[in-house]
DNA sequence: CGTCGCTTTGATCTAAATCAAGTTGAGTGG
DNA sequence: CCACTCAACTTGATTTAGATCAAAGCGACG
């Protein structure tokens, strides 16, 4: 279960290094550097950092996942991301966090100091690149993501959303969505409402099938496919 | 005025490297690495590169405005952001373009090849971290952008676009906008009727002023902070 | 000085938001 | 193990912000 820590991580909501075990280099990174990383376990809907707060580590996820957002201050709030376990985030230049990560649910992340990472960036031309590309990747997906904000339906919205969850966390043509409707539509620019709707209405024409709200198979790609364009 | 052409430039719509006279270095890189680049100028609406065409430059604009933009199939358009003068676009760490490029008005701009770029790069890591903050600052624009397109209301998305105008292109407290209606709406995730009745609504509330559609000047530039948070 | 593209403004429509109940199901404690 | 609880989810009714459709202005340019 995604749920559990292991034995090695303290499960507190803020890191407070020096406390804990290191643990293998920042894969993507590995060999490149060698570089020291912390594992740290957050409890769901745990902050792992706040917007503009300094940018002191960057995480890779072991398991889990973390939604990165942005506030209004109303409250209004635009998830730009969720990273799964792979996944980098809280890479910066600068010395803010840009946007706020929570744990979506109990999460175990590695985490690396920026300043050691920038440091061999500043060395290694290898490093440098790498960072450059990771940096590249999540420019892409914002591109793709402020497409979708701008200009798609709330049908294609949610085909997208899917097709994205399909490619990154499906098993044996199944997936657990490990966020909440409310999620998805601040992801999406929709309310949980619609995309509660958008979901049933897929179900009822049988593009997908549920084993509960959040276990989703789905069952004709295709469909969605030609929704999403 | 920006519609004219250097005597140095050639005015056609795609460049034929090799026929061009070899500019100044690019500023921002200037110094770091000694590129050659070439002056050339696009005539409005001219395009500049496709999406998913090879990304075989890099392009600083030199007068002019610049929209880089996806597509849906059926032509919905999403305009990623404008670039203006000293702005850097199509900067790439892959070998495609995932945005297309089109002259807004009468533009030119130096290029430099990607490949010599990234070479530089290779070897020196001023030039790889300085690629490094300039796609930093793309994904901030874009992470931004996320929001407004996700969670503000028209007005709210008119009032962000017009403050960022203003800090970007403004003389003398004026701003000559180089975009049409439809330009802005397709940035905004609106469309040109929306944009014109919230620019409408604030000219008629005296936060700003027109003398001609696009030549508009911010009367109360707090009033549209408030309204952009 | 006529034309054509851009902009404004008005009338109407609609997709999605909002408001409002129910329903479900996972987790908790008896 | 079962019943209870509460958050998450679904579904329905209604509202509304912005889209769409339509028709004038206007202004730059040939």
């Amino acid at each position: 279960m995604l749920t559990q820590s292991t034995s090695l991580s303290v499960s507190i909501n803020r890191p407070t290094p020096g406390a804990f075990v290191p643990s293998k280099p920042f894969s993507g990174l590995a060999g490149l550097a060698g570089l020291i990383a912390t594992e740290f376990t957050y409890r769901k809907d745990g902050e792992i950092y706040g917007e503009d707060e300094p940018a002191e580590y960057i995480y890779q996820i072991v398991r889990g996942a973390v939604r990165t957002y942005k506030l209004l201050s109303d409250g209004r709030r635009q998830i730009g991301a969720f990273h799964l376990p792979g996944d980098v985030f809280g890479l910066e230049s600068g010395t803010k966090h840009r946007l706020a990560a929570e744990a979506v649910i109990d999460t175990t992340v590695r985490l690396v100091k920026r300043r050691s990472l920038e440091q061999a960036a500043g060395t290694d031309v290898q490093v440098a690149h790498k960072l450059w590309t990771m940096t590249t990747d999540d420019l892409k997906h914002a591109e793709e993501h402020m497409l979708l904000l701008g200009r798609k339906s709330a049908m294609e919205r949610v085909a997208t959303f899917l097709l994205e969850m399909d490619r990154r966390l499906a098993v044996a043509g199944m997936m657990a969505l490990p966020m909440c409707r409310r999620d998805i539509g601040d992801y999406l620019g929709l309310t949980l409402e619609t995309v509660s709707r958008a979901l049933s209405q897929l179900n009822d024409e049988g593009v997908l099938g549920f084993s509960g709200a959040r276990q989703i198979v789905l069952r004709n790609r295709q469909r969605l496919r030609n929704m999403d364009i």
